[in-house]
RNA sequence: GCUCCCUUCGUCUAGAGGCCCAGGACAUAGCCCUCUCAAGGCUGUAACACGGGUUCGAAUCCCGUAGGGAGCGCCA
């Protein structure tokens, strides 16, 4: 039961808790599909939570792009923005008066006091202790104020934060879901600030409250939040909240080893989408990335889900390798099906095609494409002027001969399919084979390589596979 | 500086003392199939960061070293 709400939860519930300060980036959005899927196998709840409390640095243009950026990935929360359920409100920014009630509530206990000191008076103190070969911490001055003293500051109207005492001497306990037992030393930890000056709550705060009030219980977050957990701990047990599972998984590194970023190209999920990756690959292959499965095909999100495997989680951090998402593309967009296929290249193809040839198009074309701007250089044969030979090509169609083409080129006018104008030219030269198709493909299309003929020639404006194949008769 | 996390083929990883002169997937090389490319089939190349222990036996346990990462914020 949570005493927030006095409300019980029949099942559990992971969540993904994203700032908009940004835009999706793939380490979140693995981050977020692993939420997603722990909870889909376990038949909890997914919960999405908008942590906007920085309210100079949260933009509601980031949230949007993040809502959009989630249900393009197909990660459907059950409770968040949009979906309602009583818990909520699910913007941090909203639940002001569900944290003040609890700021008093810790007061009462004394375990948090107002604290005076500004922020250059910090930065100064943590510089000295740095400059001093210690940590940084926060040296303690309003502490042990007395109350009188706390009294007389607040009532001048001196600005505050609200901090955390953290016991001495104290061992900090949990069971990582990824590394297991961890054990910290209160003594590491300084007195951390929960309620900024302006009164609004601070990350560690709000962060583990609102997993309470959400009746969270399994976390899988960053691993820059590990040395964190602590202190999100000491706080639910001074508020008598239970806390939930914490899993840390590793950050996501560029091939250099460095944490992903723009400078490695694509960081965002954004980005991805707009340079034509398919959902399915990009799920699939953060599926893999820093967790392990017998599971190696093209996966839809419950089938994954069923797959996953939260022992299998990494430990080390892994590496983007966009060469692997390439893999996972193909086979997304290999089994797109016709009507799917066109619309994805529906940008690329040239304006006015009717639908059915459209579709046809796309169908012919997709094995030999990976991203929609592959599809450009087929528009452009199919379509375009008829392509002139150099090169290989040339000599291969010379050495064909002209009665090969002509009988190609007879075939092709009488409205024969490809494999009637290859019929012909076999009779008409003896040829078979590469010997037989190799001058074909080149005179038709230009290259020696690409789709399969049959069905490219089937979208092809009348006329122009003759007129391709009688230049050379 | 202090605390914490991490380190197996190019990449993602399996591995929780003998089943491992380390297995899988993808990538890569070769072959087969094939009108080319792709797909598919077969075969191959390729890794336990380093150094000490413990043990009959260590990728697995312990201690160091090196390297990488994180945290120590009125950011989240």
């Amino acid at each position: 039961m949570d005493r927030t709400t006095g409300r019980t939860f029949a099942r559990g519930a992971t969540r993904f808790a994203p700032s908009p300060t940004g835009e999706l980036h793939l380490g979140n959005a693995r981050t977020a599909l692993f939420n997603f899927l722990l909870a889909r196998r376990g038949a909890e709840r997914f919960v999405l939570r908008i942590e906007d409390t920085d309210a100079s640095r949260s933009r509601s243009e980031h949230t949007v792009g993040l809502l959009h950026d989630l249900h393009w990935l197909g990660l459907q929360w059950d409770a968040g923005p949009g979906r309602e359920d009583g818990l909520g409100p699910y913007y941090q920014s909203q639940r002001a008066a569900l944290y003040a009630q609890r700021f008093v509530e810790l007061e009462r206990q004394g375990a948090v006091y107002p604290c005076f000191c500004s922020a250059v008076e910090l930065e100064v103190a943590r510089h000295a202790q740095r400059a001093a070969g210690r940590a940084p911490r926060y040296p303690g001055t309003c502490r042990d104020l007395s109350a009188d003293e706390r009294r007389r500051r607040l009532g001048a109207g001196q600005p505050a934060t609200l901090r955390f005492r953290v016991p001495a001497g104290q061992h900090i306990e949990f069971t990582d879901l990824v590394h297991g037992a961890q054990r910290f030393l209160s003594d590491d930890i300084g007195d951390f600030v929960i309620r900024r000056a302006d009164g609004s709550a601070a990350f560690f705060f709000s962060n583990a409250l609102d997993d309470a009030a959400m009746g969270v219980t399994q976390v899988l977050r960053g691993e820059d939040h590990l040395t964190n957990t602590p202190r999100q701990l000491l706080i639910l047990e001074a508020l008598g909240l239970p806390a939930p599972r914490y899993g840390h998984i590793s950050l996501i590194l560029g091939p250099d080893g460095a944490p992903l970023s723009k400078r490695h190209g694509a960081a965002s999920v954004r980005e991805f989408r707009e340079r034509g990756y398919r959902p399915e690959a990009v799920v699939n292959y953060l599926f893999r990335l820093g967790h392990s499965s017998s599971a190696h095909d093209l996966l839809g999100l419950q089938a994954l889900a069923d797959a996953f495997d939260p022992q299998h989680l990494g430990r080390a951090p892994a590496h983007f390798d966009e060469q692997q998402l390439t893999v996972w593309q193909k086979h997304a967009v290999h089994r797109l099906a016709p009507e799917a296929a066109r619309d994805w290249l529906a940008p690329q193809l040239p304006n006015g095609l009717d639908p059915h040839t459209a579709t046809a198009f796309c169908a012919a074309v997709l094995p030999n494409v990976v991203l929609p701007e592959d599809a450009r250089a087929w528009v452009d044969i199919v379509f375009g002027p008829a392509p002139v030979l150099a090169g290989e090509g040339a000599d291969l169609v010379r050495e064909a001969g002209s009665e090969f083409f002509a009988a190609a080129a007879r075939a092709a006018a009488d409205g024969g399919d490809f494999a009637v104008i290859a019929a012909a030219a076999r009779l008409a030269s003896g040829r078979k084979g590469a010997q037989l198709f190799r001058p074909l493909r080149f005179a038709l299309t230009g290259l020696g390589h690409g789709p399969e003929l049959a069905p490219l020639l089937r979208v092809m404006p009348p006329g122009e596979t003759e007129r391709r194949l009688a230049r050379f008769a």
